[in-house]
DNA sequence: GTCTATACGAAGATAGAC
DNA sequence: GTCTATCTTCGTATAGAC
């Protein structure tokens, strides 16, 4: 029975040290990021704190960008599943909000790639985000389906648009509470509800 | 009478001759973004587009950040005063963001701009960024105040979280359009209006 | 004041030894 | 699988020409 890595970014490392270096790389390298900031985030800096050399990340990784991605899949990986049938489509996106926010340097790891994935016509970034805005959007906009079918949320505009609505405030919000803390992330997501809202 | 650099940053160059490299500087500089991308955006690269050297560039801006700063500044002094009185809130946030979107490279300087600014403690991002965001949120509670005052807008959300959340939301899609176009970047925001209605 | 030449250190990436 | 050495590019700093 194969080990095999769950993610499609960066396939080397399939046998059993290979994985658990793997592993530990994705491990400490979040840690760097939270403890060391944007200075953290080089191959040598990484490779420093792990204890290995900056060649030996690219090993593991084609490039720092396909790492970055991946340490980034691997942490909201760790997140507990956000699938409690009974949440709200608003409550979900709060959850998930809170938790990003919670961990620190997720936020500016998210916004690093998103920007790097904008920047560059054909990278490992440009394909991770455009797959996961599709699948997030997709999820979001089936739990909307359901509440407009239940008459809890206003049916005036399609799931899809308010799905794509949805998650850019989240992500809109999170950025701006992190340049002014004084900002109440929970709260102004919270609103959503009220927004949405049946009429 | 003296021919005073408007902006904050980049005091440098108050004769003749050097304001009109900074101001030749500054166009070019939004081109080289568009034309070349992430690859666009060195020192050097930008020096070769405007046929100086990359030490020229640092004669009139501190650093790299504080040029992008500046370009990204620039570039959006450029556009028409959104200052019609007759438009609402939600109309200013669409005007705004399909200007943005019409000038290629902009939405990309301006997100890999915040990403620097949130990732940075201290730096010529982070300030003029917190600094824009607060100004930005202010005029736009300022004219949903109105707005609630005349009875257009409800006023179950206070016109503050109310600019947080617009100004979220137009940040989110025109990245999300990036990412995929087929969303309508313009039917998308409007939406908004609807959504802030008076009940 | 304007601008170039040059040097330094750090970075991502690659090649090849072990 | 991991290393060292090396290449190239980058941001930055300085010295000095005009």
């Amino acid at each position: 029975m194969e080990n095999e890595p769950k993610s499609v970014i960066g396939r080397r490392g399939s046998y059993a040290k290979g994985v658990a270096r793997r592993q530990e790389i994705l491990d400490r390298a979040i840690e760097v990021f939270a403890e060391r900031g944007a200075d953290g985030t080089s191959l040598r800096r990484i490779a420093e704190a792990i204890g290995v050399s900056h060649a030996t990340l690219l090993h593991y990784f084609d490039s720092r960008e396909q790492l970055l991605v991946a340490v980034y899949e691997h942490a909201e990986s760790l997140r507990q599943a956000p699938e409690d049938l009974e949440q709200s489509s608003v409550d979900v996106m709060v959850a998930a909000a809170t938790e990003n926010v919670g961990v620190p340097g997720m936020v500016q790891l998210y916004s690093t790639l998103v920007a790097t994935a904008i920047e560059e016509p054909a990278g490992e970034s440009k394909e991770f985000f455009t797959r996961r805005f599709e699948r997030v959007r997709t999820d979001m906009a089936q739990r909307l389906r359901d509440e407009q079918a239940a008459g809890t949320v206003r049916d005036d505009i399609d799931a899809e648009t308010l799905a794509t609505m949805l998650i850019a405030l989240s992500d809109g919000v999170q950025t701006q509470w992190l340049l002014d803390p004084s900002i109440d992330l929970r709260d102004t997501l919270s609103r959503a509800t009220a927004l949405i809202a049946a009429r």
